[in-house]
DNA sequence: CGACGTCCATGAGACGATTCACGCCGTGAG
DNA sequence: CTCACGGCGTGAATCGTCTCATGGACGTCG
């Protein structure tokens, strides 16, 4: 049965049958009022009858343009960037517009392949956030056409829009914190600077604790992480614990790090190692608050920064725009430590 | 500057530029070697001078197919959809397909919606999980030559495959393990019948009970959920707290509602509260073991199901078939509790 | 020297929907 | 009665790429 599928009915197939010409059942289709009522009537039923679908990559190239818009996000299994494209995708169907999403597993690699897929597709615009700091391929494709907005990234270049949070602030933050409950020494673990949110936060608690009057060669020690979810996050504590023993503060690049640190911390220690170390995490993501230890963590306004994204990426003039969001500090169990050091009053 | 994008090169540009056909500018594309090396150089020169990127509409309007597959999931929020998503996307990269990823929110409209727009884009093959029983739309559009998979859900019309997880199973699992337990009461935070899994999950509760011996109706109390997700189940458990107290045993129809669930027993009564109540949850989501209290719930080979579900699609010859994979228990803390009822050796 | 083969470039036609200049028909005004 | 016009339908041209039948140029062999 239906094992070898007939080809598709065209608009010249519906016009056959309903009598009447190609252009006609276009009408139909797309300014019905401009068709008698007699014989939009008759074209629909052959639509009907030959389960018609219009052939939209037909429609698009004749348009020149298409209603799809292609985002590219770090790791789409990040609660983070699945809130963001959330935003995203609420306001595209606002417009009737779709999204295409894709994950580059910070490859750029697959940043590449996937960019020049989307390109090729003919998407209305990409939304991007880089893997790395060299954003001349977005200008290239911006330049024939597409509209780009950069992602969770101030974008470092005058010609791209770019809707980001203020990740300094939010590393000053995170550390200001771990600060004022007194901690001397924090391990930071981050990703790549490469990676400008990484760069960007690690600014952040550079600058916090040179306005605490200390010196951050002295103070923070910066642990690479092999990848930015909890598995990295728990190899690389695993391997902290082994070297030096457990850590008074950490801050993560991000809450599955966290996730993972905490989960090292336990299975090294259990529930009394845990409450030891002081961590604050970065996204506060859905779940930061139902931990074991619930995750003190830095907020990002994660669906309002998709909406606004998508929302620069459907304006008509496409004049170039910044937005920076500031994130907040969200207190929770897991940074409140008994035996900090000289807690201040 | 570049503010009114001229119209993309094509390759009639680059013919004329390189001085040759169009013909031979499209096998200096697709089949490099039959082109003679300067010729072929001359025009990867004129390619690179004009910043040419094909269009992909026409070339798959040419083609006649599409290397894209469109997905539709409930919630693109939840982990397990994501990493399912993963499953899915880690397959087609191996066979140079994009994944287009979208999600129905559990309403039928939008579902249709997207399915349609699929459709229209010509994707090779679709990927859906139902919000409902309905599945002559997706037969409908297999009938048209699009691939279908129904995901997460055994398809019930001979004509689809299908990959799912036997829920059937895994209702009895978690209800089983809660009876061994001690429990002669169990409240299941579900969703609608119309889901199928929810439906499933129910009977394989069902079928668990019977098996002790027991009858439902005296020890299976169903509550709906609003949502699928935390704020569900912190509603449906903050309500039952109101009505009736804190239920001795919860099994939560995915772990996302365990997590709403744990949060609403700890914002009524603490962590005493919430270590005096058993619960199960579904998915094994990254995060269960992390919880205040790990959660004890039923893992599904999220990845092999998306990645299987990916590799039906891309078969050459398209035979329905219906893969099931097997669900397991995965014990914790959170379905051990003290005072359970005459808890069986 | 002619026949033949190889290598390579050519360009018309097809894919399917949309657009638009055109023409037909009937009606109402002049 | 004629002309103009509005309402409707027509179908050729178009978008950008790929395919494939065609044939030119050149070299080799008999």
């Amino acid at each position: 049965m239906s094992d070898r599928p007939q080809r598709r009915a065209s608009v010249v197939d519906v016009a056959r049958r309903a009598g009447v010409a190609v252009g006609t059942v276009s009408n139909v289709l797309n300014r019905p009022e401009v068709v008698a009522p007699a014989t939009r009537a008759r074209v629909l039923a052959a639509i009907e009858e030959l389960d018609f679908v219009r052939n939209g990559r037909a429609r698009e190239l004749r348009a020149g343009q298409i209603s799809t818009v292609g985002a590219l996000v770090l790791d789409i299994r990040n609660p983070f960037f699945t809130d963001v494209a959330r935003g995203v995708e609420d306001r595209l169907a606002e417009a009737d517009y779709t999204l295409m999403l894709a994950s580059s597993d910070d490859d750029p690699e697959r940043e590449r392949k996937y960019l020049r897929l989307f390109e090729e597709h003919g998407v209305h615009g990409l939304l991007v956030v880089p893997t790395g700091p060299d954003l001349m391929p977005l200008l290239a494709s911006q330049s024939r056409g597409v509209r780009v907005v950069v992602l969770d990234a101030p974008s470092s270049v005058d010609e791209l829009s770019s809707v980001a949070v203020d990740d300094v602030a939010g590393g000053r933050l995170a550390a200001q914190h771990l600060l004022d409950q007194g901690h001397r020494r924090l391990v930071f673990l981050n990703g790549p600077h490469t990676i400008r949110q990484c760069a960007d936060r690690r600014a952040g608690v550079d600058a916090a604790v040179r306005d605490a009057g200390l010196d951050p060669r002295d103070v923070v020690s910066e642990v690479p992480l092999s990848t930015l979810d909890a598995a990295g996050g728990d190899a690389a504590m695993t391997a902290l614990l082994a070297e030096q023993g457990p850590p008074p503060a950490v801050f993560c690049v991000n809450d599955l790090v966290a996730v993972g640190v905490q989960r090292a911390l336990r299975r090294a220690g259990g529930t009394a190692l845990l409450s030891r170390v002081a961590i604050v995490g970065y996204d506060d993501i859905d779940v930061a608050a139902e931990l074991a230890v619930p995750l003190t963590t830095v907020r990002q306004p994660t669906h309002e920064m998709g909406w606004t994204a998508a929302d620069l990426l459907l304006r008509d003039r496409h004049a170039v725009e910044r937005v920076i969001f500031e994130p907040t500090l969200v207190v929770r169990a897991s940074s409140q430590v008994a035996g900090a050091g000289a807690a201040p009053g």
